[in-house]
DNA sequence: GACCAGGACCATT
DNA sequence: AATGGTCATGGT
């Protein structure tokens, strides 16, 4: 009969708790950074790389429960970012009364710290799609191109690079992807073969991160930030899309139409060392406006 | 049925 | 350097 190590460090679980501060789960995992989480009860359902993952929040504790055990939880760690200091990132926003009302309205959010594979390939599907379009097209092409993960029998891995590499482009647009399927077909070939390193740029500056990204075909500057901000954690990585022009222009240029070349360099160097939070904020305190983003209370009511 | 969506690209001015 | 059309598909 073996004896199993005792040490606390080494234990295996397939469930740990995350103590948290300033940490609003559902409008993290809702607010249209990541689009591969659902919504089970008062739980998120999701799959963070190889690991399927149950996430519930208590208050200030995060309660994650795995299909397998876990001798190590620091990819869920990283993922969720629970280490960083909220409160010193709000504090670093600029004093205005637009951001004033998003720290409110959106207190809590978070930025994860994602796959750049996965991240990469869902922001080439995300041009001129409703959210949800995304989440359904993402859905289909991990059905159908990724792995059950481990333990389950209905969730997914992302499709890695190699795989969609070797398909033909009718096999993507099949997902419902339209006309960005060749562009995800070679992204995920220059990843395959080597012409595009993702592990090399997260050791580039931002704008030679930024000159890298922009060479794929289906990939400008909107796309690109969101990879550098969502996977790599670029903090001033700003990514202008409909909503944050919206919101850029409604608010500092008295509703005039700007150029969104001139609305990246306003917000380069106006919201300040954690440019990339700010965005974030804008874009989710809009659309709560609009309706189109759930309070994150409402997501705590049982259905 | 028009309008628009976490854009990028290409052809015109 | 700025504008306008186009791309595919589906939600609102």
């Amino acid at each position: 009969m073996s004896v199993e190590t005792s040490v606390e460090s080494h234990s295996v679980a397939n469930r740990i708790s995350l103590p948290v501060r300033d940490y609003d789960l559902a409008a993290t995992l809702s607010c249209g950074q990541a689009f591969r989480w659902d919504r089970e009860g008062n739980s998120w359902l999701g799959v963070i790389d190889k690991h399927a993952v149950r996430l519930t929040q208590q208050g200030d504790e995060i309660i994650a429960q795995t299909a397998t055990p876990q001798s190590d939880w620091t990819w869920l760690t990283y993922y969720l970012q629970t280490d960083v200091d909220l409160a010193a990132v709000l504090a670093s926003f600029p004093i205005d009364a637009p951001m004033k009302s998003a720290r409110v309205d959106c207190y809590g959010l978070r930025l994860l710290r994602q796959d750049p594979w996965e991240c990469l390939a869902s922001f080439i599907l995300s041009s001129t799609k409703q959210i949800v379009q995304i989440r359904q097209i993402i859905s289909l092409l991990c059905e159908r191109y990724g792995n059950l993960a481990a333990g389950t029998s209905n969730a997914f891995t992302f499709p890695t690079a190699q795989r969609l590499a070797v398909l033909k482009e009718s096999d993507l647009r099949s997902c419902k992807m339209g006309f960005r399927a060749p562009y995800l077909l070679a992204a995920a070939k220059a990843v395959n073969d080597g012409k595009l390193s993702l592990e090399k740029i997260a050791r580039l500056d931002l704008p030679e991160a930024r000159r890298r990204l922009v060479t794929l075909p289906g990939v400008g500057p909107k796309i690109a930030d969101c990879v550098l901000l969502f996977a790599y954690g670029f903090p001033t990585a700003f990514p202008v899309d409909v909503w944050v022009i919206k919101a850029l222009q409604r608010f500092y240029f008295r509703n005039r139409q700007i150029p969104i070349a001139k609305l990246r360099e306003f917000s380069a160097s106006y919201f300040g060392p954690n440019g990339g939070y700010a965005q974030q904020y804008l874009f989710h305190a809009l659309r709560l406006s609009e309706g189109k983003a759930q309070p994150s209370k409402s997501l705590l009511v049982s259905s």
